[in-house]
DNA sequence: GATGAATGAGTGTTCATTCAT
DNA sequence: CATGAATGAACACTCATTCAT
């Protein structure tokens, strides 16, 4: 009804805000990667990000904030590959392709090193522990729907209970990731193993 | 005329200086587990030890220094853990043994907290890494012939191969130790499902 | 075609402008008397004044600006009191009166802590401090002037000096001020044994 | 009965300390009078007392519990002053010293600053308001027993309230410091014209 | 040997102010 | 004109380390 006002002021532009918190987060993910989330400095933060201290405030308000928002990039990173395997395709394939992604990701140089600062942290911000308690649940819950979904069209031993594999192969994910990222193997030789034991 | 003085050079009391070292170490794992090895200051660990900061100091001579010894701790406590399974014995019973022993040390409040912080300071130490690596890599050796043991005995799938069963096996330990430590599950389900896949 | 354009340098809606002034000023003293002039930072100021921080600076050009025109404020107000001695009625009843002013004063709670930021603000701000000192002669001339009235109409002891006694009335004030504001007292003994020593 | 026994480690010196302590103080007293409480920084301090900031942080844990120390000194001050009311001669002449002596510290630089200073931030403080109070009331006190006894000595009118003229002496002592010390005059006609409405 | 004292370098965070939109 | 965004400079405070006692 009314006509379209222009509101006073600068208009903010929400698409260059997004793109300055992305930049900012990115910068914080190598720097946290490098030097661990108390070695990494905002001086540092703010300086790979290529703006000023006082500017990295206008975005997220405090360094908290900030891997805050790291923890919830990862969480969301991992839900998506969960999601991966209910997609198209004999599951036998997709379990493996995930399995290969997480080794992949665990080559990146910073992955390990963010994984286990945003662990470590946890273990002392309840707010970030308890986001990242709710995300596994939901993860969890989500594998084992997959899980039954694969035991239903007859891909998988159907006498394996669901949730209790789910929660194995989540320990196995957890585990591979931090075998390969430590170098102690490319993951081929334990995947392969694991796809056996599984009958796939 | 003059008190019969200590001849310099010669260590004084070194069993006394021993325990001084063992007292900071527990106080030093005490400190990083709660607070993180950035977040632990020295003047907490030495006041945690009952001492002043330079006494700390003549132990140990520098931060640094301190976490090192700290991680050689962790790694003989590993070593420890895999030679129980060559113990006597049926062997299902003794990786069900070592298997718990896991979840329960994972129990433990500042279990993980240390295990975090040493492996996210490995990222960033490489004097530390390649002492964990070196530690690894013979943890995962001998690992692998008590698998072949077993094999030998009749008490393993003999088509198994040991090597990547080792792998594996260190994989779903680390995994377990952190699904556990972090309330996901008590491990109990992950034992179970493990040990049926083996066939154990 | 185009519109109709304002002249520039033409003043636009001068009493919108002095509205908003009065705006900012008011939100300026309620945070300078809650925080003080430093802990008031011009984003609270903006903020409490519903604007922008770029806002507030079209119509003052520095914080320090800000509190100028706070303390001409105060000091307009203080003139005002001293101008309701000379009025009509019997010269006891009006200084009672105005003792009994600056003690209800005093009692409104940012009283006190705006009239300590304004006179510790001009210890440090020379420009202030003159526009304080000149005041506070111009009030000390007037109230000299009452009093000799006073005195001309029968209703103060002639014997008494009237600048000695407008300079004694002005120390008594701030102290009555203080006081009051302090919640050492009320005020009220104060102000009869002072009226009892001028026999009024 | 035991020896004497030496402590193990560096002795404390409390006279090195003490002296410490009181450098401080000082310098943060010209600071603070200069630039104000919040204006002074601890930067500023530890530099004018000619230590490093972290020296300074040894002897006070706070710049808060720094205000609070300076708040001490000057409380002590003020109730050695009134002390001297106490003393032997006649009572109009004592009275006059100490008024002198208050006209006279009005008259340092940085007295009615740091005055000025302490009492903003008891608005802000309520530990220190909390000091302030309890110390005035002490004083009041003391104050109304001295002026009593001058009465029992005949050396006062007996008519008047001794707790109400011990108010409306702080309060005149409080407005002539602020007087003197903002210059609007030099304390001699309004103390003049008091000690004559007291018939002294 | 043990410790109190000292400190330079750094921490996260805030602020008054400017400028482009 | 109004405002979002940007920032250099500053802030209180902490820390790992050294050194004289």
């Amino acid at each position: 009804m009314s006509p379209p006002r222009r509101l006073p002021g600068r208009p903010v532009d929400p698409v260059a805000r997004a793109e300055r918190s992305r930049a900012i987060l990115a910068a914080a993910r190598a720097c946290v990667a490098r030097k661990g989330f108390h070695g990494a400095s905002v001086a540092d933060i703010s300086a790979a990000a290529g703006i000023s201290i006082a500017s990295l405030y206008q975005s997220f308000p405090s360094k908290d904030a900030l891997i805050l928002a790291i923890a919830e990039d990862e969480t969301r990173a991992s839900i998506a590959l969960v999601g991966r395997l209910a997609g198209p395709g004999p599951f036998a394939e997709r379990l493996r392709d995930v399995l290969d992604a997480i080794a992949e990701e665990a080559r990146r140089a910073d992955a390990l090193a963010l994984h286990l600062e945003i662990a470590a942290e946890a273990l002392r911000s309840p707010r970030l522990a308890a986001m990242l308690r709710q995300a596994q649940e939901a993860l969890l819950g989500a594998l084992a729907d997959t899980l039954a979904a694969a035991q239903a069209r007859g891909e998988l031993d159907p006498s394996l209970d669901p949730a209790g594999l789910a929660r194995l192969l989540d320990i196995v994910a957890d585990g591979l990731f931090a075998h390969v990222a430590l170098g102690i193997g490319d993951g081929a030789a334990a995947t392969a193993q694991l796809l056996r034991l599984l009958r796939l």
